[in-house]
RNA sequence: GGGCGCGUAGCUCAGUUGGUUAGAGCGCUGCCUUCACACGGCAGAGGCCAGGGGUUCGAGUCCCUUCGCGCCCA
């Protein structure tokens, strides 16, 4: 039953047909197939700390043209969706919009409702942590709402029963039960160690999640009692100064080679301290000798460990310094009074505070030497931090990296697409430095299914941790109680506490291979499931989520997690800058784009960025794929429009074209294969244009009558437009739906890819897809003359003489009566010659 | 500073293993209308392939080098 709309459009395409898939499950996954039939896909779990930019709908736009080709190539695809609502960027997110802040020492507050009106001016609300749990509760799931929306627009192919978010009970439950594995076999332990700290959002953070940012700074040449005199030593942090416990130059360094072994003493503090060797003391910087001290950097986290050196830490977790008793044990000075006297002064402050404070005392002191001169120097943040870190000792869970070689083997086992990319998991491996810290101080995460006893004296035992049952899983530690305890011991002596922290959000992601296969709760769907066919995503994080899950799964599977690694490109702007809301140059939300275009003109845009290789947002591409996709549905109304036909082709044109069309799926599928997606779309995309302006045209007069000429029209006209379609069907899903069902009753996307021996079967062993180029070239020439001559692509022409050689006149006759009907030509004559040439003389006008 | 990628028509990009006069689309110019489509059709103009050197019968393509841009890591 073949309904053609009078006159096809676009509009409305996208809610008529995502309804119409979802009430028919055509995207369902269908779990009785084997591991053989199906393709599995890892989705990035979007964070739901912003919002989605047009960079998100190209690169899960990519993903979904894989999902689509391999569901028409047969393969069961599982594609389920994700939700990353978990981790300090969404708690930043909620507490701005809510206009809160926690408190921890709040008590909970039944009563506590989330303010309708927010002032961005307004000093936040304190809440308890239960109170912003709630609202973190409340306010996330409208965010997913907003992306799941975006998400079915755009069209991807996601199976939404499959959806899981990294805060829900699935993901905790295989969080927290990977976690527990790790510490049973001691791949995951507790200890207090500096850590790099945020002191805004006060917690720690990962390595993974540091930037380096361009900040002005300042040496200060202080001047310490040497043995043999001053020893001027350069710093950029002399706040830090009471925290000294050595100084350090480089073992090489002849200038200071007599002192090593010897002690200094710090000016203002009195504080007596080794002078100490190592290489990573650079003799080009500032004086060539340093001071350490817990902690101003990383640098000085590796002296102090290889060297073994005391702590003396003042920076607290708020980022001011904390108050010291000069004299106690730590706290040795050679001038006790004057030590206090001076700490007093700085005490309390923040860094930056204590810094210019300490700068006078210094000065008064004449412990300065020369000026403060001026630098720029590269400084750590949290990767969405505005303040530098600053690095504090505490308690924290780490994960043991696997050896180097260990990882570098799963990262040549992957295979990248594009394969330059391997080449930044091992830059990034082999600059790896200490084990993964997955503990932050924060409170929308999933909490370490950990508790700790306390002994009778009422210490904590943070070494001896009391481990929950997996069967018990997911559990929150701060509302269950461990085996063997009852809630009344809860923080008593001779009882027990809860960890208080939560995961890293990557100790939760990188295990999203087994949130959605199911490990060990469907250990059914996992079997058909994992190791997983493709991890597609964006190439900055391959540090984070791709490594991270690649060492989760050696660990717990000794596996891959998946057998490819598709990475995308970013967008960026007509200057090649990086898209950001910080460098003002964001265009439009993908939702008013998706109005403007379509999702199919959105989706044509996204499809040309190759993989891996940035591409600049481009409203003009999505201009031109909307106008491919009316061609499409015009182009396809006329075809449908002779009727169906089954039998014969015996036209040679029409055998040419099924030739060229089956050549074409041959390219396609190829490209498809290497996930060349954008070249599979440029292939397709100039075959059907061709399609259209020569084939169709050159067809039409023919097809219009009724005789064996038309019959084969019609009988080659329906296989072709099938399969154009199909071609299509990945790229633009709403409008070859769209035509499919005029003639069709099922989904295009549950058809078959096409098959190019099908075609070459239905044209013939005598076709030669020249006919087609030949008479297209003479075509061209005819109407180049009407064109110069200024006159209608209808004009009559009186003559055409073509010159060419034997072979391409041969083809050129078998195309002879569908050329003349289509260039109106009245007599066409052929003369065998070395070159080709056209003259065409036109009928005379009256 | 190290690694990776990029630099082809005004713009956005193709150019697969080196092979005849370097391609497409957009934009631009001119022309053509209502029998699939003016959200269309036909045609045209437009390029020292970033610069320099080398290998080769032959280089946009391979090698070296310089310059510029971007990303990642120090």
């Amino acid at each position: 039953m073949t309904i053609i709309p009078d006159k096809p459009s676009l509009d409305g395409l996208e809610a008529k047909w995502r309804q119409q898939w979802d009430a028919d499950g055509t995207y369902r996954f269908d779990r009785t197939k084997p591991r053989a039939e199906v393709f599995s896909i890892d989705t990035p779990p979007p964070t739901v700390s912003g919002t989605l930019h047009p960079g998100h709908v190209f690169s899960y736009t990519h993903t979904d043209l894989i999902a689509r080709y391999q569901r028409m190539r047969g393969k069961e695809v599982f594609y389920p969706m994700g939700w990353d609502d978990n981790g300090l960027n969404v708690e930043r997110r909620v507490q701005l919009i809510t206009g809160t802040m926690v408190d921890p020492t709040l008590p909970y507050d039944p009563h506590f409702r989330r303010p309708e009106t927010v002032d961005p001016k307004a000093r936040a609300i304190p809440v308890s942590r239960p109170n912003f749990i709630e609202l973190c509760e409340e306010v996330v799931p409208e965010f997913e709402a907003a992306y799941h929306d975006l998400w079915a627009t755009v069209g991807l192919s996601v199976d939404w029963d499959h959806t899981y978010t990294t805060m829900g009970a699935k993901a905790t439950r295989t969080s927290q039960r990977g976690f527990l594995r790790l510490v049973q076999r001691d791949l995951a332990y507790r200890s207090e160690s500096p850590t790099l700290w945020d002191v805004d959002m006060r917690t720690s953070v990962a390595q993974a999640e540091l930037t380096d940012k361009e900040l002005p700074g300042a040496y200060h040449k202080l001047v310490f009692a040497g043995p043999n005199g001053p020893l001027l030593i350069d710093t950029t942090r002399p706040e830090l100064l009471p925290a000294c416990v050595a100084v350090v130059a480089h073992p090489d360094d002849e200038r200071f080679q007599p002192l090593f072994g010897q002690t200094a003493v710090t000016p203002l503090f009195g504080v007596s301290v080794p002078i100490l060797a190592h290489e990573l003391a650079d003799p080009e910087k500032g004086t060539g000798i340093a001071m350490i001290c817990t902690f101003g950097d990383t640098t000085d986290v590796v002296w102090w460990r290889e060297l073994e050196l005391p702590v003396r830490a003042i920076v607290q977790r708020d980022g001011r310094l904390r108050p010291v008793s000069w004299g106690e044990p730590g706290w040795p000075s050679q001038n006790v009074e004057a030590a206090q006297g001076s700490y007093d002064e700085l005490a309390g402050k923040t860094a930056k505070q204590a810094q210019a404070r300490i700068v006078e005392l210094l000065i008064e002191a004449e412990a300065i030497d020369g000026d403060i001169r001026p630098i720029t120097h590269s400084v750590k943040f949290w990767e969405n931090g505005s303040r530098p870190l600053e690095i504090v000792t505490s308690q924290q869970w780490f994960i043991r990296y696997p050896p180097k070689e260990e990882m570098l083997a799963r990262g040549a086992e992957l295979t990248w697409w594009p394969d330059f990319m391997r080449v930044r998991l091992e830059n990034w491996v082999h600059g790896l430095m200490g084990d993964w810290n997955i503990t932050r101080q924060r409170f929308f995460g999933v909490p370490f299914p950990v508790w700790y006893p306390i002994d009778t004296d009422g210490v904590t035992n943070f070494l001896a941790p009391i481990l929950a049952e997996e069967a018990s899983l997911p559990i929150d530690p701060t509302t269950a109680v461990p085996p063997g305890f009852q809630e009344a011991q809860r923080n008593q002596p001779g009882g027990f506490a809860a960890d208080p922290d939560v995961m890293d959000t990557w100790a939760t992601s990188s295990l999203t291979p087994q949130i959605v296969c199911g490990w060990e709760d469907d250990p059914d769907l996992f079997k058909r499931t994992f190791p997983m066919d493709l991890r597609p995503q964006a190439h900055e994080i391959i540090r984070t989520w791709l490594f991270a899950t690649v060492v989760r799964s050696h660990y717990e599977h000794n596996a891959l997690p998946w057998t490819n690694a598709a990475i995308s490109g970013f967008i960026v702007d007509p200057d090649r800058k990086k898209l950001s809301k910080s460098a003002g140059n964001m265009p439009d939300d993908p939702v008013v784009l998706l109005q403007r275009h379509g999702a199919d003109a959105v989706r044509y845009w996204s499809a040309n960025g190759r993989p891996g290789m940035d591409m600049s947002f481009d409203e003009g591409q999505m201009k031109i794929g909307r106008r491919l996709a009316i061609k499409l549905l015009n182009a396809s109304k006329f075809a449908l429009s002779f009727g169906a036909a089954t039998g014969e082709v015996t036209e040679p044109l029409d055998r040419a074209m099924l030739l060229r069309l089956a050549d074409l799926i041959d390219d396609a599928t190829a490209c498809f294969d290497r996930f060349d997606y954008a070249r599979a779309l440029e292939r397709t995309e100039s075959h059907f244009w061709t399609f259209c302006n020569d084939y169709l045209e050159l067809v039409k007069n023919r097809a219009y009558r009724d005789d064996d000429g038309a019959r084969s029209a019609r009988a080659a006209l329906g296989p072709a437009l099938e399969a154009i379609l199909k071609l299509f069907a990945p790229f633009l899903p709403y409008v070859t739906e769209e035509v499919w069902s005029w003639f069709q009753t099922h989904s295009i996307h549950r058809s078959t890819w096409p098959e190019s021996a099908a075609l070459r079967s239905l044209a013939g062993p005598s076709g030669d897809p020249a006919v087609l180029t030949v008479a297209a070239e003479v075509l061209t020439e005819v109407r180049r003359a009407k064109s110069e001559a200024q006159q209608s692509m209808r004009t009559a022409v009186e003559r055409v003489v073509v010159t060419d050689t034997p072979e391409r006149l041969g083809w050129l006759e078998a195309a002879r009566g569908d050329l003349c009907a289509a260039g109106v030509v009245s007599e066409l004559i052929t003369t065998p010659g070395d070159a080709f040439a056209v003259v065409v003389t036109l009928a005379t006008t009256e």
